[in-house]
DNA sequence: TTGTAGGCGTTATCAA
DNA sequence: TTGATAACGCCTACAA
């Protein structure tokens, strides 16, 4: 047996001498066959060697149960953390991920959207930032963004102003003179999430009147650019606070290895003056030399809340059928504290 | 326009005014159109604002241009550097990815390969170990390996016997006293590449009469784990070889970190008597935060090998149409020794 | 260069 | 509980 390249339903019906559309009933709605019946059809598969076909399924029922992922790049730790943990949503909600990733390259992020839906996709999870969202607001799929400008789409985001807050709390409960903030210049779009950030560290200095500066840096997507513009801060810390304690938040966690790796080759150890706070909680906060504290995102609620997210509006779509687009939801997960070596 | 939730070729074909066929024939040999229809179909598609299907091209054709990817974990970097590979050969060969991560966990493994056929991948990509090759050469699509065992399947796998022996080399030649290679305890199967760089290290040491020894670690898939095993490790050559000059290959960049971070902790510093080489030039190497030696897997080559691999596959399989399933082919990779600050 | 008709492998509808 | 028949949207002879 199992020689036949490809046995379909209709082999099966001719096998057991049923119909195509009892075949499809036994795996439907099985309740509908007598026990006896269910088992010949079972045999008759197991004898033929039938494999479904999900794409003939999709065609019939136009339900696909794929989601399109597209990640902005593979360099942030944060972005794989999220994949993974999306991944390992299969094995609860069954959906299956065709990933993408970007690289920040709008036209190519457009082209490869069109393909997405060319499979019919059920639904689309975006993390990266090039394409506005009122722009993936006219989709024909339910859209969620994951950290990234969400105005017209729904989302699921780490509270980053809380966030930004705690980090200035953290390092300046720890005695810190002076708040330091590094993060990207990005573009000046109020909209994406380490904006917030930067609103949170500021409203913590201003509460509390603590004495802080703000670095923007151009950061590139790379290990060795990145290098330079810490180096190149850090030069400029010693420089202007050679005295003070100096309570350092970065806007992830990569950002935050770097400099604790600069620190530690100048000192051999993180010297007492410098305290570090970096974002995301992605692996490099825990494996660095020196583990570092950091505000984390929860990573893996944020990827379950996400695939749930896109699973309701979907279902909330076929019933509504009419599809008068939802109000965008928005979901906030909070931030974690985690507090490691580098502010002790 | 843009209205009607789905445009197909019959809606483009009463618009125009064509058949279906012409509709077709427009993406598929669209030189056999006059300039003059092709105008008036594209416009067409443009006022009603039509979106390609590929699932029903998919069924018709048998054709999707889909590739399954089994990952084993996402914990070491190597298994993302090749990912990330993968995902960029889209540009180059257009084939799309449904990705799944099996957790090691064979069952899992098993379902999901299932799954992956209903959805007529063209092929499939395994990194991840717990089905023997036997088992996915019986497989109805091409399967090609990467590092892993291949003796069924067609492979991409780094040289790494040759690996192993320039690690042992690269400690030899800066005048270690002792080689030790740090691995992990995994079924004892020859077969599989981590094997073979202990062949590789052991020809090494015996081709030149250099004192070594090996240990076998039953590393965990989790940073924690691995600590506490290299931390013993590292306890042991401290007390075994106190005054000798130590040459340490690991069989991950992940665990010479690890490594690498204990001992700076230690002395600030990585002592002169030690020298470290770790294996696959993956991002930890180079991010750490005394950049390690080590053997390079080049993944880029490696992606695009397996990708071309399996586009060869297919065609054949799809000419020859009686399944001959072809002899498997073994492409072998050279690695690349990088040195960094760990050897100097 | 274009059209007709049948097929790809399922599911949905309506009868029986 | 089961079966005929017509979708789903595209492709491919074959014919014109």
């Amino acid at each position: 047996m199992a020689d036949k390249t490809n046995i379909t339903f209709d082999d099966i019906a001719k096998y057991t001498g049923f119909s195509k559309t009892t075949i499809s009933r036994y795996f439907n709605r099985p309740a509908s066959l007598t026990d006896r019946n269910r088992k010949i059809i079972a045999d008759a598969l197991e004898q033929l060697g039938y494999r479904e076909n999900k794409v003939a399924r999709i065609l019939a029922r136009g339900q696909s149960d794929l989601i399109g992922v597209m990640l902005p790049d593979l360099y942030h730790h944060f972005y794989l953390d999220v994949l993974s943990r999306l991944l390992a949503t299969y094995q609860e909600f069954g959906y299956k991920f065709i990933v993408f990733n970007g690289n920040q390259n709008e036209s190519v992020e457009r082209q490869v959207i069109d393909e997405l839906l060319a499979y019919k996709i059920e639904g689309l999870i975006v993390l990266s930032h090039t394409i506005p969202s009122i722009e993936l607001a006219k989709l024909p799929v339910p859209v969620v963004g994951i950290e990234r400008e969400d105005l017209y789409i729904h989302s699921i985001s780490t509270d980053n102003e809380k966030g930004g807050y705690e980090a200035a709390q953290l390092l300046d409960s720890r005695g810190c003179d002076v708040l330091l903030h590094v993060t990207s210049k990005e573009t000046p779009n109020i909209h994406i999430p380490s904006h917030r950030r930067i609103t949170g560290f500021l409203k913590y200095c201003s509460e509390h009147g603590s004495a802080h500066r703000e670095y923007f840096m151009n950061f590139p997507h790379n290990y060795d650019g990145i290098e330079k513009h810490i180096k190149s801060v850090l030069a400029g810390i010693a420089r202007d606070f050679p005295t003070q304690k100096k309570g350092i938040f970065l806007s992830s966690d990569n950002y935050a290895a770097v400099l604790v790796n600069q620190l530690v080759r100048q000192y051999g150890r993180l010297p007492d003056d410098y305290l570090i706070v970096g974002f995301d909680n992605s692996s490099v906060s825990r494996e660095s030399v020196i583990p570092i504290s950091t505000i984390g995102q929860q990573t893996e609620v944020m990827a379950r809340e996400a695939v749930l997210l896109l699973r309701d509006e979907v279902r909330k779509m076929r019933s509504a059928d009419a599809g008068s687009a939802s109000e965008p939801v928005h979901r906030i997960i909070e931030p974690v504290v985690i507090e490691r070596a580098t502010t002790r």
